[in-house]
DNA sequence: GCTTGTTGCAACCTTAGTTGTTACGACTGC
DNA sequence: GCAGTCGTAACAACTAAGGTTGCAACAAGC
């Protein structure tokens, strides 16, 4: 399926602003959550200026400058997130109209697409399930 | 998430096959299910390989060969072709192992892995509703 | 045995998406 | 003005999917 690890990655991300502000800091700069999650500075100000637009963080600029979670971890689930990072559908239809004289190629896009709005709707229900909060929780709880 | 049409390309050629058999025919050629889905028979011959491995499918070789279903509509779901088609998981962790000095860093992991577990648990349980008849019976439902 | 139609499969190209990297302008606290 | 950080563009590297061509393997029918 080709997976991507952008979900991840806003997750840790979050979660780690999350964590630093308990601490008592304003805010987090991306050269410090790159640091966390082994990338380039530049992959996290692009996924957090995407959960920006979703209002889920906020940023300051100048000296002093960095990250803050807009909203509560508790009231931000993945589906918050996975909206803001996440483009497209799950699955997708063909890339060229089948066969419209066909029956199964003239029925089977509304077919398809009735069944994939179903199963979407589900995974979506499954990510609103899960808060930033408790994935900070489960982080805190991994054993040493 | 880069979408792709695996699985509607498998269900649509599986359809095909079925319908082609109630009709009373033996076999299906690849060449007739690349026109009915519009793209190329080696496309649908790579897909329909996999689904044999998976012993959803049969074929034949020679003169006269194709393809033929190895079970009833009835007895597949969609998670039998999607676990025949798809490989990986769904959500990807980090490319590369994040920072283990960091708290973030070292609980993400194992966290997401057990968030990503229930999910895609969730999301199998939801392909295995639908059997490949249902699909068809779909298809064939759609107004003219 | 030859012909023919089909699968099996390897090789290659194109396209698209993600990630990583460099560079530099914009902004702001000091 | 300086320094630190974001905002963003540009580009390369990598991966996966899809499309295409070519050809060997196979088997039914003659």
């Amino acid at each position: 399926m080709s997976a991507n690890s952008r979900l991840t990655i806003a997750a840790h991300a979050l979660a780690w602003i999350g964590l630093y502000q308990r601490q008592g800091h304003e805010v987090a700069t991306s050269e410090q959550i790159a640091t966390s999650a082994n990338t380039n500075p530049v992959v996290i100000r692009r996924l957090l200026g995407e959960l920006r637009r979703a209002g889920l963080v906020e940023s300051r600029r100048g000296v002093g400058a960095g990250w803050s979670l807009a909203r509560e971890l508790e009231s931000m689930t993945l589906l918050d997130v996975y909206e803001a990072v996440e483009p497209g559908p799950l699955f997708a239809m063909h890339r060229t109209t089948p066969d419209q004289g066909c029956v199964v190629g003239y029925g089977i896009q509304p077919a398809m697409q009735g069944i994939y709005e179903g199963i979407e709707e589900t995974l979506r229900h499954e990510l609103a399930r899960v808060t930033l909060a408790d994935v900070l929780r489960d982080v805190l709880a991994a054993p040493r």
